[in-house]
DNA sequence: CTCACAGTTTAGAACTGTTCTAACTCGTTG
DNA sequence: CAACGAGTTAGAACAGTTCTAAACTGTGAG
């Protein structure tokens, strides 16, 4: 919003969205200003995750005008490219993952709560090998946790 | 549906209806029609994996009326029993197992199909302590599987 | 710099799986 | 076998997500 508000944050921003749209060319997508607002929020910080629901409201919040159906369309698009993973751990609604890396998660369910576990810290001994015509696409652990 | 069928089935479908009866009357619910029915589809075999709708339908096609509001209701109780365990691997749909002992699963996404992994076999180590104030409660791995 | 077009966004309708509601039925106990 | 509480049901309601058709916008050509 003004210009009064300062160098600094203006230009944090500007990097900010310089950033988002590099990486968001590089990953074959248009840099529009709803991805580009979406990939700054989503990349500022690693490690978030997200719903669609969230960060349409964390968006909306930051004043910026997004529709849900963007949202969604972003995230999976971003998730195609490879810039996002989608995480299965709730029935109820789909979580999103800036880490794309090898890693796994805590779940907290009553609050929603997704936190990483690196990859190289957990390890999966003696998975028996598929049933025959299938081949191992991706091996997920998710240590449920309850407060204590 | 005729009691000319043979004695056979008919002693068949009897002893299925007195263990799915008792059974119930173990876990404290009352062994209505549509319970003893939906718990011998369930148990009748080991490991099934169920979701709602699918099991709707079969106890349709076996000519038993049952509301899908019943098939959700008891799906639930059973669960809360520990007939069931439910197993999240799709955010689309809910699936139940019949085996409630511990093991892990296969998932064909596109087919929707699970298939139980012995808990003996696999083994997940070097799980980090969970962040203060959490406590684990259960671990469970998904092996994402594809046709070859 | 402008134009035109393919790609993108949008509001709202539609859809899917699941839960709720209020009336009805059934199993159990006395 | 009566009566009460537990269970069932159809259909409405709901949440999250996807679809649709129309409006808009980034891009590359001229």
């Amino acid at each position: 919003m003004g210009k009064a508000a300062g160098e600094t944050r203006d230009l944090a921003a500007r990097d900010l969205a310089l950033l988002a749209t590099g990486r968001l060319r590089h990953a074959g997508l248009r840099p529009t200003r709803q991805r580009v607002e979406l990939a700054g929020l989503l990349f500022r910080d690693m490690d978030r995750h997200v719903t669609a629901e969230n960060l349409h409201a964390e968006v909306t919040a930051a004043g910026v005008k997004v529709s849900l159906a963007t949202v969604y369309n972003t995230l999976h698009q971003f998730t195609e490219a490879g810039l996002l993973r989608q995480v299965i751990v709730d029935a109820a609604r789909s979580y999103f993952d800036t880490n794309t890396g090898d890693h796994q998660h805590f779940f907290l369910e009553t609050e929603g709560l997704l936190i990483d576990i690196p990859g190289e810290s957990i390890e999966v001994a003696g998975v028996p090998a598929p049933p025959a015509g299938l081949a191992v696409d991706r091996v997920d652990v998710v240590v449920r946790v309850k407060r204590a």
